[in-house]
RNA sequence: GGAGAGGUGGGUGAGUGGCUGAAACCAGUUCCCUGCUAAGGAACCGUACGUUAAUUCGUACCGAGGGUUCGAAUCCCUCCCUCUCCGCCA
């Protein structure tokens, strides 16, 4: 949520940033409900306090047992004037505030401007493309040469399509990544490692910034109705994870907060039908380490720097190829205001494919939460910011393995790093 | 799932219809005193919105949402959550 004074204050200025990445701001709705706001409210204000004053006056008279008869009379139609104000002021702001919380985060001065992906501005890239001296399969196709490996037919059996079951080494291997990630970001990197629900409940979901709007893009429990919301399946551990400090007020000293988590994400893949069918890329299940840090407004672009980086290391300690993007104003996700994207080299696709997604979402998501910290000595508290990355996509990154640590033979070697989480295996070996 | 108790400001915790935006204590801030690794005293000390020259004034908020009333933290209803005991269970 942006900050509803500046909106109000700057509202051709923010409807001109907005523009840059795709969203266009009623500036004349927005404007129009405004006025009326303030011109009911303080209205609505006015009458409540003149019923305040008269209640006030009706006690006292009581209690000097005078006769309150005329006094209630007086107050009589007040009531009603009152609830028409009132009524009439609450269905105006609940107009605002769903326009409002449905306006994404205002991209960053630093950011490029652009409509999509093909905007998005390469910053760096680690390793050259794997080359393999041999044709290259997909990973589907390599774990099909192996003795036991992924299995999409046995998870459309029990589930349905964009499942998996993994079974042995390959298996083995997904469960080492998640592993070390964690223990790479809590012993170099100083995350603290977090097990959260993976069922949240709708508070949550807007504090972050999936409802009102992306709803779709989520498995509920059940249908949210007018008296009960039902919990969904956190669709990233960025949800539960960041929502921790939702309505609170953090001690200064406690900041930065740093966590990380390995959490299965769901998502329903709403409006991607057909993309991806093939293999493990896009699934409605997937495992990832999250990584979130709450920071002071001012360290908030550094971290992002940090949280970035953070991610990179573990491809880099994988030795797989990538690129570091930034992402274009028509790219970024709604909250964020700065976004950088890490891409792998994928030698089958021939292309680098998103492996993680870093973002800066300023005070957005902390307004919307009410996440707040006291800096010493001051007397209000101050929105704090927050951060949160990939580290990595723990699917992903088993294909990017399978494709990358390929052999001519149809075995794949086991990059290093994993081995001792692997009882020291070296080669899963073909069948 | 059953029975009971309860949800109040950063924390603990008073408060059963008007003088309570809320006692007291702790934490915090500022000042005073004191020369020693400490203690004592005083004042201030919730959030949001509007308004103002102003920390001025107004309004709202005591789990959430409704209701009763001239007036509700306080009474009634619904929901959520926490605790205790019982049941069930990985």
């Amino acid at each position: 949520m942006l900050d509803p004074k500046f909106l109000r204050d700057e509202l051709a200025q923010t409807a001109q940033r907005l523009a840059a990445r795709g969203f266009e701001l009623d500036v004349d709705k927005i404007a129009a409900l405004e006025a009326r706001r303030k011109e009911l409210q303080s209205s609505t204000q006015e009458l409540q306090n003149e019923r305040n004053v008269r209640s006030k006056s009706i006690g006292k008279a009581k209690q000097a047992g005078e006769d309150i008869g005329p006094l209630l009379a007086e107050v009589g139609e007040l009531g009603e004037k009152l609830d028409a104000a009132k009524s009439e002021l609450t269905e105006l702001l609940a107009q605002i505030e769903a326009i409002t919380a449905g306006i994404p985060n205002l991209p960053d001065a630093s950011v490029p401007v652009g409509k999509d992906e093909s905007d998005n501005v390469e910053v760096s890239r680690f390793m050259e493309p794997t080359v393999l001296g041999f044709e290259a399969k997909d990973h589907v196709d390599i774990s099909a040469g192996l003795s036991n490996g992924l299995d999409f037919e046995t998870a459309t059996k029990l589930t349905g399509s964009r499942f998996v079951v993994m079974h042995s080494q390959v298996a083995n291997m997904h469960r080492a990544l998640a592993q070390f990630m964690l223990d790479t970001h809590t012993q170099k990197h100083e995350y603290a490692e977090v097990y959260v629900p993976y069922l949240v409940n709708h508070d949550s979901l807007f504090g972050t910034g999936q409802l009102p709007k992306f709803g779709e893009d989520l498995f509920h429990t059940q249908p949210a109705t007018e008296e009960g919301q039902g919990l969904s399946l956190i669709p990233t551990a960025e949800v539960p994870l960041t929502n921790i400090v939702r309505d609170s007020i953090i001690d200064e000293a406690q900041l930065p907060i740093k966590m990380t988590a390995h959490t299965p994400c769901f998502r329903s893949e709403a409006g991607s039908y057909g993309r991806d069918t093939r293999g493990l890329i896009r699934q409605h299940q997937f495992d990832k380490v999250e990584l979130v840090q709450v920071v002071k407004p001012e360290d908030s672009f550094a971290a992002l720097e940090d949280l970035t980086g953070h991610a990179e290391v573990i491809l880099q300690a994988l030795q797989l190829p990538y690129r570091k993007m930034i992402l274009c104003t028509g790219d970024m996700g709604f909250g964020a205001c700065k976004t950088y994207d890490l891409e792998v080299w994928l030698p089958a696709q021939n292309t680098y494919r998103e492996i993680s997604s870093c973002s800066n979402m300023l005070d957005f998501q902390a307004r919307r939460m009410q996440a707040r910290f006291r800096a010493k000595g001051a007397k209000k508290p101050e929105l704090v910011h927050t951060l949160n990355g990939s580290g990595l996509a723990v699917g992903r990154t088993l294909v990017a393995i399978l494709e990358n640590y390929q052999q001519a033979d149809g075995a794949v070697v086991v990059p290093e790093v994993l081995r001792t989480y692997m009882n020291g295996l070296e080669v899963i070996p073909a069948k």
